[in-house]
DNA sequence: CCAAAAGTGTTCTTTATACACCCATGT
DNA sequence: ACATGGGTGTATAAAGAACACTTTTGG
């Protein structure tokens, strides 16, 4: 037991995982078990402990609720409304990850703690103030991914130019012009373009290339900024 | 006394508060009286009570300690570095605001509890983690000001476009083309010219512009993107 | 031979940048 | 009369937007 002078907020941290499957952006979610909100989905999270960041102690529920470890994660923003659980004072920080979905299999998941990904524009009400937070998480999301590199978290390490569009277009709900798209990702010289190809596809196969983390870091360094 | 099953951070709010003088951006300090740090000066801030927001915690702190009111503010970042505070385990919700200076005289302030606007560059080594939540502030204030009308908040009501150009000169920490600017700024038809013009200079005495608040919202909601 | 995505340039429009002089006012 | 900031337009360069056909591959 811990006795404090005056009343604390329990603390808390929330993640909002997306994902990118070939034909929507998808949010990670976990089915809940108890009440409040039993049934209901909501983003996995736990408490803050005391030897811990909120961003480490995301990362460590994260891991121990989804298996998902080393991803892309920021912090998004911190949830404090007084009624936000029924049950007492809660104050989230909400953090918000980026994952390559090819690296995860959809978790099966054991009956009290069902995880699934689903398309963003499918997305059932939620627990608490869920909602809210995937608001938050999506509008950072479509904000941050035209100025910031970050899209690439969301593809496998090798892509194609088609892919890297179509996450564009699925993140930022709106299609972009194909001969455009290819001469401004390309004119920053930041792809690697691979001597491999696509595979397995009925239709011509498309080059493959791969983000130059290191030159973008430099350039970023002196002054550059990212831009689709 | 309150007793958990579990032992809690305290959670506190910070606040930099930004105001602009004729010669550069300020913010707001308080010198620490007590230990730790005794002495320093920090951030107006302060423990967030159970039946209010940190948002609203934010305001309160604000107004005891400088009575300031009404500014605009909003969250930046939660600070939750394990030993940020020697004492004991405080995770701290900082928020960023920006005050018309001309509303508020520099509080003399009594002497437990001095409050004094430092030049931006001027600032000295701060208490805690602070000197990081300044860096970040700046960060968030350099990058917001060029994509939303935030910057109108630290101007009086009535304003010359020569002072609205030399607050984002001194923001933005370079000097911008007059001409260009003007025409930018006008362009956007976001300022009513007023009749009344600049009194007491010892120059010609320019033309006095409010921000049309009403019409950037209706602008803004059909998809209008303000931009310097 | 058909379907499906890959790949490729040019024109036009819009926006950004660079730049210099006269004006009004107070001292 | 001089010092100080206010006010104004044009030309050039760069970036963004619109747009259609050929190529490769698997089925």
């Amino acid at each position: 037991m811990y006795t404090y002078q005056y009343p604390r907020p329990a603390l808390t941290v929330d993640c909002v995982i997306f994902g990118l499957s070939e034909d929507s952006l998808k949010v990670l979610l976990i089915q809940r078990a108890h009440d409040p909100y039993s049934g209901y989905w909501a983003f996995p999270g736990g408490f803050v402990d005391m030897d811990e960041t909120t961003e480490v102690a995301a990362r460590r529920e994260l891991a121990e609720e989804t298996g998902i470890q080393e991803m892309f994660m920021e912090q998004l923003y911190t949830f404090s409304g007084v009624d936000r659980d029924p049950r007492e004072r809660v104050v989230s920080v909400a953090h918000f990850a980026l994952v390559k979905l090819s690296d995860y299999k959809v978790t099966a998941g054991s009956d009290a703690n069902r995880a699934e990904w689903f398309a963003v524009d499918q997305v059932p009400k939620l627990a608490f103030d869920h909602d809210q937070i995937l608001q938050v998480a999506l509008a950072r999301l479509k904000g941050k991914v035209r100025y910031q590199p970050i899209g690439f978290e969301l593809l496998p390490e090798k892509f194609t130019l088609g892919q890297l569009q179509k996450m564009y277009e699925h993140i930022l709900g709106r299609e972009l012009d194909k001969r455009n798209f290819r001469k401004k990702i390309l004119g920053m010289e930041l792809l690697l373009p691979l001597t491999e190809q696509q595979k397995g596809v009925s239709h011509r196969a498309a080059k493959l290339y791969q983000f130059d983390r290191a030159k973008y870091q430099a350039l970023e360094a002196s002054g550059f900024m990212f831009e689709i």
